[in-house]
DNA sequence: GCAGAAACTATACGCCGTGAAGTTTAAATA
DNA sequence: TATTTAAACTTCACGGCGTATAGTTTCTGC
């Protein structure tokens, strides 16, 4: 029977391990367009076919490595935030936003894989599963936006959000988490991540690349701004 | 000889425009991953061979594409701009802004075509040769901060941004038009460039979609929010 | 030792971009 | 008008892709 520890099972194990590490490596090196089964094969020395004895379909193999990058991105970012003492949440967030950029420039074909169009013809699993890193990094950004709002309380004096009669998405997992985060306070995480995300997405793609200030000098000062605007006092 | 009229001439050009057309209704359709030579071709009865006669390669026609698609962008967001009255700053943002999105919601195939990755294993031509309609919508960008600039120059004092000593980027094409804009108002547009096209770029690839809260009213607020960190009374 | 499952290959189909060569058609010229 | 020429287009071919089907080898548990 299939005990664990089994030749077999080791086996599998690897090579499902390398043909991950595998399509890892051409997307480095080539962009998300290089994951195909007949390249990954050729480098393992199989034929394409033997790859749909680990994984279903090609689609189902990208899943998997967005999963695995996802992963990366969110270990990076709550390292980060981990890092950083709750006492200073100015230095925290840019700590947090500093990780985002420093993972997604040390890995942008692995930010276009998880936020762009991945690979050609690439369809995302429909039951709407996001991936546990979504929601690990979604999470990150909740408590970026938790330790913002008892500054940031004023700016939304005004707004009338409410929670959501129906609930499926990421929120309604995050939301137990910062019970003190009103409605409100959704939309200030989306505005710091709408923001975080615009700029670095900018870098990522090159539309920042004609725009001769330096991107890290724009970044850092668009953090202290961002900071600034919360009404934190920055000191990071 | 070649005299502009000739019937040959005609048809070219409307074969070009046909082409283009049957690409952009595929893109608009089934995303750009959908144009490819042989099913423009087909859907025009001919072969996908015969687009060569119009077309270089490939590249070429997204290429074209691209700058067709950007251009349609900047008519919109300028028109936009021109629409709303130069006496209320505020009111004309927001409106740049409504147009960008809503611009970005009706075509959103559009949209990934120009900001994510294109068509799979596309390289855009080196040259660095940004398509005209970039300039345009870059030169919208910095009317934006150049509207803002007076009002939120307070918010810039500390810094120190500087022209840089040599310019090769869509800048050196821009700046002219705005010479009361420091080097401080190209941070403030990409302040409020990157703010607004992650907001929209988060909602274009549904990674707000697990978000319940509603992205038109959130993104309402938000630029209620920025127009008012620009220290602009929000009136729109 | 042997049945059966698991891992893998071989073959094939239809899709793609594109190069080379051949054919039809329309314009230009003498 | 007859002939040359070039443009438009097709046909065929190659190598790439994902993947379905069927066949082969290899390992495992009884």
């Amino acid at each position: 029977m299939g005990s664990t520890g089994g030749r077999r099972e080791r086996l599998r194990v690897e090579t499902t391990a390398e043909i991950k590490q595998v399509a890892l490596k051409l997307m480095a090196s080539d962009g998300p367009d290089a994951i195909t089964l007949r390249a990954i094969a050729r480098e393992m020395g199989m034929t394409a076919n033997a790859i749909y004895g680990y994984f279903a379909t090609r689609d189902d193999l990208v899943t998997t490595l967005i999963n695995e990058v996802y992963t990366a991105l969110a270990n990076a970012v709550d390292t980060a935030w981990a890092s950083a003492p709750a006492a200073d949440p100015a230095h925290r967030i840019q700590t947090w936003a500093r990780a985002f950029r420093g993972w997604a420039l040390a890995n942008p074909q692995g930010f276009r894989l998880i936020y762009g169009d991945p690979v050609p013809g690439y369809q995302a699993p429909e039951g709407g599963a996001a991936p546990d890193a979504a929601y690990r990094v979604c999470t990150g950004i909740a408590a970026l936006a938790d330790a913002a709002w008892p500054h940031a309380e004023h700016l939304y004096a005004g707004s009338d959000f409410q929670w959501p009669d129906f609930d499926g998405g990421l929120l309604s997992k995050v939301r137990p988490a910062f019970p003190d985060l009103p409605p409100a306070g959704v939309a200030l995480a989306l505005r710091i991540w709408g923001h975080l995300h615009g700029l670095v997405s900018l870098e990522i793609y090159g539309h920042l690349r004609t725009q001769t200030i330096s991107p890290e000098k724009l970044f850092q000062e668009e953090l202290a701004q961002l900071v600034r605007s919360l009404g934190i006092t920055s000191e990071g």
